[in-house]
DNA sequence: CCTTTTAGTTGGTAATGCCCACTACTTTAG
DNA sequence: CTAAAGTAGTGGGCATTACCAACTAAAAGG
């Protein structure tokens, strides 16, 4: 018999409810899951394209047009670097940050149900466990 | 000062994680990870379209395209139901069982370094925590 | 019956994300 | 210093995803 894998089948449940949750937020807002990501990771970084990329575990190319769609949108902007002539700055506009910013209440606001039954220990002690998997 | 909520931060991140990994298990047999979790889905019931499209939070008109393409792989096939005309199930041919078993199996390898400095016991309590979310 | 509801498909559209080829700039060698 | 190799980003072409709206076929209700 096959034994299932509680932890691992739990955690992937999980997250499919996460992002089912964040994906309802973006779209509220007509944002894809990745655009959403993608502010997400523009609220404290300024990263070159290429790093972008990385942070998404995407392509290049992919976060061409990605960016291209949220920039003609007026949340995000392209700066040259000046020490490098090839790469590009993406950064959120003032706009964009406001928006990233009402973001991250309303993903907050759509997730805490899925913590609504759980005490400040509870709260604590499994933010301690998802802290370690991420190292 | 916006005081992130670091349970709810950790949760979105580590699902991200959880994603990439599905995403990975499932690019390397050249699925994208709708069609993962349609084979999950249909390892375990034989539903009609309409209830496939609840299970996978999409619109019937998606899902359709979504099984036509699995078809074409072999992967599922359509029954009519003879109780109603109109409605078709959905099953798993045994090509389907049989990648979906394998399946199973990587994402569960996929998934394990996630969990790889954790005991017996933080296991089990990251099950238990985990397990109430999806009650 | 005849109308209304339900199940599923089809067509049209926009976005996603890949690969490959290309340009432009940098770096490294010779 | 110049030629070759490498890196950053873009663009085209493609299949897939997923939406909506319109459609066909079957079922249910009056």
């Amino acid at each position: 018999m096959t034994e299932p894998d509680e932890v691992l089948d739990n955690l992937a449940q999980v997250s499919f409810a996460v992002m089912a949750r964040l994906s309802q937020v973006a779209a509220a807002h007509e944002l894809s899951l990745t655009q959403l990501r993608v502010l997400g990771i523009l609220r404290d970084r300024t990263p070159k394209m290429a790093e972008l990329a990385t942070h998404l575990g995407l392509d290049r190319s992919s976060v061409s047009g990605l960016v291209d769609r949220a920039a003609r949108r007026g949340l995000v902007s392209r700066e040259a670097s000046r020490d490098d002539g090839r790469s590009v700055r993406v950064s959120l506009t003032p706009e964009g940050h406001s928006l990233a910013a009402e973001l991250t209440a309303e993903v907050s606001r759509a997730m805490a149900p899925l913590l609504s039954d759980f005490g400040a220990a509870d709260r604590a002690r499994l933010g301690v466990l998802l802290g370690r998997m991420l190292a």
